[in-house]
DNA sequence: CTAGATCGTTTACGCCGTAAACGGTCGGGC
DNA sequence: GCCCGACCGTTTACGGCGTAAACGATCTAG
């Protein structure tokens, strides 16, 4: 029970992702080191071991190099999981994504909005393990607000509302809204995969007799358990992305309306 | 500029934290250790040096005593950090957490959803270092939600719903939409709170200097500067979670009127 | 041919989590 | 009164961590 999707429909984003699958594992290349080379063999290391695993040493050893060689190309361990993240959230200005590009080229700002959460969705569902780091990590500055972490990613979004015709305080209670929206709920997921995945190569003698532990004296939780545990993360992101666009939408036209106003969405 | 709440009003939640920091540091006190105390120390810790300082031998010495002995009490560090979690997330239900109670006494459950966010923000308010933590660390089962965490609090949450007259699967999504949305705009918050302390302790030469880092190729960002960096933390999260409220009543209005049916809020 | 730049290795230091052995200080049964 | 186990903090020790510094080896330009 409680697969990650139902049968007869598929996770569009989860599909981009599984597709993109076919580089080559690094795993003792000859040499040639590199701050890419070294960016992609931590994403993929986190991807596979998680991020406690991930330390200079056995980095290193991915590599077929001992650890201090490592830091020719990065300062430190700090500066390498900066680098991490800024490349993960830089793949969402590639030309194509799996299947779209957002940033420049959209039908009007709902459009876009959509394609970007689609697209940093993708990323979260693409290394579920780095993107607590996307969460967590100091943003450039203090207003900026992850997951959109990089000042291009900021002035695309407010450049994109200002020009549709958003004042500039309701650009930015967008930005505010909608960043809160993407962190909640794909952390959320990205979460949930993890506890998942950490509980399955955990057997640990009987496979049923953990799961439920005695809930017995919860009888809301008993009843709802089989609720609980179905994955509706697609459907909710969907819905919940919706209605907040509907209240951008509203704030917009009412914007539009008075103009020179500035007393909606806080 | 960027103060944290304008001056006329203040931020409640902030003020019922501010106002309850009347317990003494601990500071090498003489002995007899106990879980709980190095719980309490270790929550202290935390919020006066951040999580990453935190290690077993100085946690020790902030008791007066050598690691070691910690291990009495705690398995290792991981658990402590599980306990503290657990610890900080069970306030909610100490008698009043500032000046209201919210769990099995509400007027409805849009004051029980109400009084329970505000108790939850004025946890992470309260430790902003700790929270993190509450967002991260994995749940007791793969459907429990950070930062709604422990089991009795699902449990709370799913009765109060079903008991109102939501549907399991209503109130199952409810929580699900409620979670995203604390965790969302909590862990942004306190992030910034993160940010700006760590920027202040770190002077590092004229300290103006490092503030704006050449915004000038990025016309919206440098329009909109300072809007983005007023904080309005308290009145969005207050929009937004009425926002939500209401959404849920549209929700249990539809089920009311239809009974059988299963269809919406995904 | 040689001098310097380039780049990975080796060695070393201090700090970490924690296993194991140790000692000191009690309170209750003989 | 004495002793002996239980309790509880300390000491010692080990392997792994991030990283500074010294050290080769290998290429390339003059």
């Amino acid at each position: 029970m409680a697969k990650t999707t139902s049968d007869d429909h598929r996770d569009p984003d989860l599909v981009a992702v599984q597709e993109g699958h076919a580089a080559a594992s690094e795993l003792t290349r000859p040499a040639g080191l590199d701050r890419d080379r070294i960016l992609t063999a931590a994403i993929g290391f986190i991807d596979e071991n998680g991020l406690s695993a991930l330390t200079m040493r056995r980095l290193g050893a991915t590599l077929g190099v001992e650890a201090m060689a490592l830091y020719r190309y990065v300062p430190g361990r700090e500066d390498l999981l900066d680098g991490v993240v800024d490349r993960v959230v830089e793949t969402l200005f590639d030309k194509d994504d799996g299947d779209d590009i957002y940033v420049e080229d959209h039908n009007g700002w709902q459009d876009y909005l959509m394609r970007l959460a689609h697209g940093v969705r993708r990323i979260a569902l693409a290394h579920p393990s780095v993107f607590p780091l996307v969460a967590s990590r100091p943003p450039a500055a203090p207003w900026v607000r992850p997951p959109l972490r990089s000042l291009r990613m900021v002035e695309s979004f407010l450049g994109t509302l200002t020009e549709a015709g958003f004042p500039d305080q309701a650009a930015v209670a967008a930005y505010r809204a909608y960043s809160s929206f993407l962190l909640g709920h794909l952390l959320l997921e990205v979460t949930q995969i993890g506890a998942q995945v950490s509980l399955l190569d955990q057997p640990e003698g009987d496979p049923e007799a953990q799961a439920n532990t005695d809930l017995t004296q919860f009888p809301a939780l008993l009843r709802t358990e089989a609720l609980l545990s179905l994955d509706k993360s697609a459907a909710e992101f969907e819905e919940a992305l919706e209605n907040l666009l509907d209240r951008l939408e509203r704030v917009l036209h009412e914007a539009k309306n008075s103009d020179g106003d500035v007393s909606d969405l806080a």
